[in-house]
DNA sequence: GACATATTTGGTTATTTGGCCAAACTTGCA
DNA sequence: TGCAAGTTTGGCCAAATAACCAAATATGTC
């Protein structure tokens, strides 16, 4: 039965490692305020449209955003703002570690 | 000024893709108890010691973990359990996937 | 149908990651 | 001093990731 756990584990790993990149999480910031298309996104986070395509293809692919088509658009919305709220414990690890490093550094 | 957002959301991503992988979120759990040596974990996580010191050294180096020596032996502990806090989320997110998934497939 | 716009997909390449094994530390003890 | 136990480090290899470009795929318009 621990292959249960394993599995229940990367399941949240996928989660996890889908939120791990600058690019995504610049997107997942960008659709706090709301829907945006890829090309709106592909703006502000600088890349290849292509890139920014495949970082929302993962995020859809864990279930983080979902899309919905408009012409000849997509518009890509976040469909799990609770991961906003990560950020503030992630801030809190960053600060912590950053004074961490400046009393190692004395 | 906008070297400073990237920046820091790679630094977040650094702290997300810590958090990233199976076996790294199965030593999370387990430290969530208390603080546990690396032949505990190893047993736990079922990889190789050099496997499991490796990313025990990985969540230390992001400021998630904590280590203690104590004789030949050392000593791992959560230094962020606000961590914890984000598998409700993300227990969330696959639950609504996994609907999303059998809808599909109807 | 032909064309333009928006997006995705496929191919390629360079880099990173995660695993194991063996070797190197480090600490405690005979 | 020398051995044993616990841990970390370095080397190596296979697999996964992320980037770009070019080509393919809608969709709307003329």
């Amino acid at each position: 039965m621990e292959a249960n756990r394993q599995s229940r584990l990367e399941a949240r790993a996928r989660i996890l490692k889908a939120l791990g990149h600058a690019s995504r999480l610049m997107i997942v910031e960008e659709l706090a305020d709301g829907e945006k298309c890829v090309a709106e996104l592909t703006q502000t986070v600088g890349s290849d449209m292509s890139t920014v395509s495949k970082h929302l293809s993962l995020l859809k692919s864990v279930g983080l955003v979902q899309d919905r088509k408009e012409g000849t658009q997509v518009f890509y919305r976040l469909l799990a703002p609770c991961v906003l709220g990560f950020f503030q414990c992630v801030e809190n690890v960053m600060d912590v570690q950053v004074q961490r490093q400046i009393l190692l550094a004395k």
